[in-house]
DNA sequence: CTTGACCTTGCACCACGGTGCAGGGCGCAT
DNA sequence: ATGCGCCCTGCACCGTGGTGCAAGGTCAAG
């Protein structure tokens, strides 16, 4: 059990971020104590992680809270499928760019640019 | 040669983002007539597409911007080899929350929630 | 039982990525 | 040359996702 700053500074974000997620509903503390203080567990941690690295392929705090609860929900088939259908489209649009950067690298541009190319159609 | 109000229509956005995507120096009108009408060629809408789904994927405006520009910088292969590598790593976080998705609606939530599992460490 | 570090809530503020409006000009068909 | 619809610039505003501050309360060591 450790106290907000030591959650934040090992999920490497800020305290006040932490009570914003909690705000959200996103990260809710295990326990409080008599005078109010949060106290968090070591999921709390993995959480944490989580919504930082899902934001930063993109989803929106909305959409991480759907990831998360896809696995607590009764009828999990619909959120997934959903999901993932999305998911592999945005798999599809990066390994694109990817591809694209490395035909630059390798061989110039030649006519059009080949990273707008990748994701135009 | 469009007017911007075809251009936005066909990318799917409004003209106001298309102004605002010129003041970054993302999509710039290839013509002005002479009373300062914009006109864009067919490359323009490429460009906003590839700006839309870019974003989508995560990258700021800045990072899209460097896209852009990979194909045109003297030294390529810097902004490249950083830039792929930053994909690679999003590419491996997307499958693992895809492949923890799947694990969930298969096998139902075991011990732990694998989709948090998946981008925890 | 005091002291200092850390915590609480509430609220205000910030940057990013747009979005919309006002006041005025352009362009083309009639 | 007169409409009508579309365009121009500048500026103000918005939602999302945080970030910081003030005023006060808590916790644990000494």
């Amino acid at each position: 059990m450790v106290r907000i700053s030591e959650l934040a500074r090992a999920a490497g974000v800020g305290i006040s971020t932490v009570r914003f997620y909690e705000r959200r509903g996103l990260v809710v503390p295990t326990a409080r104590t008599h005078g109010g203080y949060r106290h968090y567990d070591r999921d709390a941690l993995k959480r944490l992680k989580f919504i930082r690295r899902a934001a930063r392929l993109g989803f929106t705090l909305t959409e991480v809270e759907q990831l998360l609860s896809a696995s607590t929900t009764p009828d999990v088939g619909d959120v997934i499928t959903g999901k993932v259908a999305e998911i592999e489209e945005r798999l599809r649009d990066l390994d694109r760019v990817r591809l694209a950067l490395l035909d630059v690298a390798e061989n110039g541009v030649q006519d059009q640019c080949p990273v707008v190319a990748a994701l135009s159609d």
